[in-house]
DNA sequence: AAAGTTAATTTGTCATACAAATTGACCGGA
DNA sequence: TCCGGTCAATTTGTATGACAAATTAACTTT
């Protein structure tokens, strides 16, 4: 079980993202105790220091609690960083099923349209030149291509959204730039089979930019979680529950799967 | 600059906590290189082992960066980890600098109100009795104490949002367990010049949990958003910027200083 | 049966040595 | 003068072996 794949050459990195995945995927269940620093050192054939180097990495993302003469125990995905980039990137399998991909975008729609109003009336002219030159490389990506099934440049999305962020003048609000990475990423995995309108969302992008440059936070807002609700509506989902300003409608209470364990 | 106070005693916990502080109130700046690991073994007199270990902390706070043969450069705020509950410990000095105090309590404005609502579509049963239990709690410590300069029962406050928080089902809003604790600890360490009135807040408490157990997520969103909103404004602090549903008003556009650097 | 004692196990700390990576100085040549 | 490469020094990274500290579990004594 703990046996690393054949192909892969034995790296703490390796070592690290080896246990990381056999928690998050949970082959390595809550409560349960890992093997000793020794064993694992043994096993793998490195030093007990690098596997000591290890676990501290694992503590730190909240996967795993030591105690002396204990052992290292598995703690509930409750402890975990979800936030952390790391542990995005390691829960891409299980950003495929659904329920946490959306839990992923559900948060990007509390934060995110906020955060646009917040840099509507906030943003300093260094923060809207680089919102703007974001934007702008957007765009360019997307006019070299004539082909209809053109992509967006990723990068350049996720810099506008961090940009934005960034301008919110918040600085909690800026620690989530690694899942929105982590959430467009998927986003733009899943989106093979997702009929994307790329022109689409480019203009909706637009629409934010204009809104935040113009200081109409109101207007930031709305176009914000435009942009949102396309990806979602995009990918076949659906989100209930939140309370958002349409207009001065408002996304009403629907049905949604019980909570995770 | 290194030195310990000379009244705690040299050990694990202390270092780390000595150098987060150096950091965090700005003693070692963005990109200065602290000193090589050997000195400060031999500064602090404890092994390399111990001061690496310390290091490996720092470092997934994001406060620090290591290279080899460049040394551990000190990062800038922009990475730190300011959701951490640690890291929030660390900053309770900075925290009293209201303007980032306000960033804190301007996130939980824009989670919490959305926490409760979508508390009120998705708690199962044990959430709500939960919930109903921790504010139980609150009511039962303010009725014991016939003094009008009662204080709420911090313990349970935090844990009547946590709760909400989880009863969200979102697996990523539950990750601000921290900056609440933190957020509350220092309005009630602030709140011995400010005239907070108890009952008041214990009333709009009052209202959430019913709002939630009605399944009114309007409601829930609406009163949560007036307990922070009290809040703020007994500590004489002010938002502006947000989006907020109040009826139908909307909190609407103002002054606010410039993001930090 | 209960309380205290001892032994075993596991993580935590220490000391030392060497490996790996990066910098910067030095040197040679065009 | 500038460019390129080589080499040495510095600093973090890894390995090894030993012991300390803490906690559990078994055992002994009352």
């Amino acid at each position: 079980m703990f046996d690393l794949p054949s192909e892969v050459l034995v790296s703490k990195k390796n070592i690290l993202e080896h246990l990381a995945r056999l928690i998050i995927e949970g082959r390595l269940r809550t409560d349960e105790i890992m093997p000793t620093e020794m064993a694992l050192s043994s096993h793998f054939g490195v030093s007990r220091t690098m596997v000591r180097d290890v676990l501290k990495t694992l503590e730190s993302k909240g996967f795993i609690e030591r105690k002396t003469n204990v052992g290292t125990r598995i703690r509930s995905i409750h402890s975990w960083n979800l936030l952390d980039k790391e542990v995005l990137d390691w829960s891409c399998g299980a950003l495929t099923q659904s329920r946490f991909l959306l839990s992923l975008l559900e948060l990007r729609l509390i934060i995110e349209p906020q955060a646009a109003a917040l840099a509507a009336v906030r943003a300093n002219d260094v923060d809207l030149q680089q919102i703007r030159a974001h934007y702008q490389q957007m765009s360019d990506g997307l006019k070299k291509e004539s082909d209809p099934r053109a992509i967006l440049d990723t990068e350049a999305d996720i810099a506008f959204h961090k940009a934005i962020m960034k301008a919110s003048g918040n600085l909690f609000v800026s620690q989530f730039g690694g899942a929105i990475r982590a959430a467009l990423h998927h986003t733009i995995y899943l989106s093979n089979k997702a009929t994307l309108d790329v022109f689409k969302s480019l203009e909706c992008h637009n629409k934010v930019l204009e809104a935040i440059e113009n200081r109409h936070s109101e207007a930031a807002y709305l176009s914000m979680a435009k942009v949102l609700n396309n990806t979602i509506t995009d990918l076949g989902l659906q989100t209930t529950g939140l309370i958002m300003l349409e207009g001065n409608a408002v996304n009403r209470i629907g049905s949604f799967p019980e909570a995770l364990p």
